[in-house]
DNA sequence: TTGATAAACGTCATATCATAACATATCAAT
DNA sequence: ATTGATATGTTATGATATGACGTTTATCAA
């Protein structure tokens, strides 16, 4: 699968299918896809670019679907836990997966100027980091992978 | 060069030389190695972990050297910016380069039982990445890569 | 159906991380 | 000595995140 992000596409369906995959994958393996956790993807899928956990709570707050920090933080662990979506820690943010229920290591490209963000793949088991790591007997679990930089669309319109 | 962190070594001097380093460098660059500047760039080196700004403003406040958070983050941003030192995004938190003055893209290896630090090398150019921001036209400036996981001190003691 | 257990939610309070703004001091170069 | 740039001291506030605890809702076995 490709990275997307920097294209444009239909919208719609791309929160639509991202919330039915989920919704489906939740019913398998007996998770509870309660109405604020699929309000806060559903934000997410909104946009190819990452929101602040008090973002979304402004959001949910003026449903009335919760006001306070530890719904938003609830909902966003429960999303992250279940990969369902992403945390980008250069940005304290968080995005939608693109490939919910697939077991992946994400690579994010940023973009510093429109704030975008696509998901890629990256390779944690490739490269002189896990060389480096098995050399000194070092056991990865996890990787995080975040490039920052310039997006095509902001590199031809330049500010 | 090699990643060290895991290991046992002279500490002493390992404080020594890299402060003697940053002193020549930022002699040679022009750069103000200030006292505020020189004390946090030690106390960062004192250890083989990463340390939050106001861990570090607590032992700056017991020696007088400042009580305010600016002051704490105006010396690391100088840090940082000059290759002396790096942020660990996963942690919100600061580690001592361990090849300051070389250019270079760090990758850390941080042990989630003891919290030590190692600093190794990632090699942005190659790799799926790479290819896949110069497909998409992505012009990646800066790049973030931290492992989590457990170090070989931790996994020979498990607790 | 009902009762026990676990999971999720609402809410208040607080912890932790980071910067804006502005006045004062020091440095570097003429 | 003057001056412009850089660094510091300080106050205040903004931004991100979690602990705690009581209530509600879901799950499931008896
Ligand atoms: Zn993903
Ligand atoms: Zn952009
Ligand atoms: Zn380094
Ligand atoms: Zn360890």
């Amino acid at each position: 699968m490709d990275p997307i992000g920097f294209e444009q596409h239909d919208h719609s369906t791309c929160i639509a299918d991202g919330v039915a995959r989920v919704a489906e994958y939740c019913k398998r393996e007996g998770l509870q896809f309660t109405p604020v956790r699929k309000r806060v993807l559903e934000i997410l899928l909104h946009q190819h670019r990452s929101m602040g956990a008090y973002e979304i709570l402004d959001i949910l707050r003026a449903e009335g679907l919760g006001s306070q920090p530890p719904v938003a933080y609830r909902a966003l662990d429960f999303l992250v836990k279940n990969g369902f979506a992403h945390k980008i820690e250069r940005l304290n943010a968080f995005t939608a997966c693109t490939h919910p229920g697939e077991n992946h290591t994400p690579a994010f490209l940023i973009c510093r100027k429109c704030n975008s963000v696509a998901e890629a793949f990256s390779e944690p088991d490739k490269g002189r980091l896990a060389k480096t790591a098995h050399d000194l007997g070092f056991r990865i679990e996890r990787v995080v992978v975040e490039a920052e930089g310039i997006c095509p669309n902001c590199t031809e319109a330049p500010a």
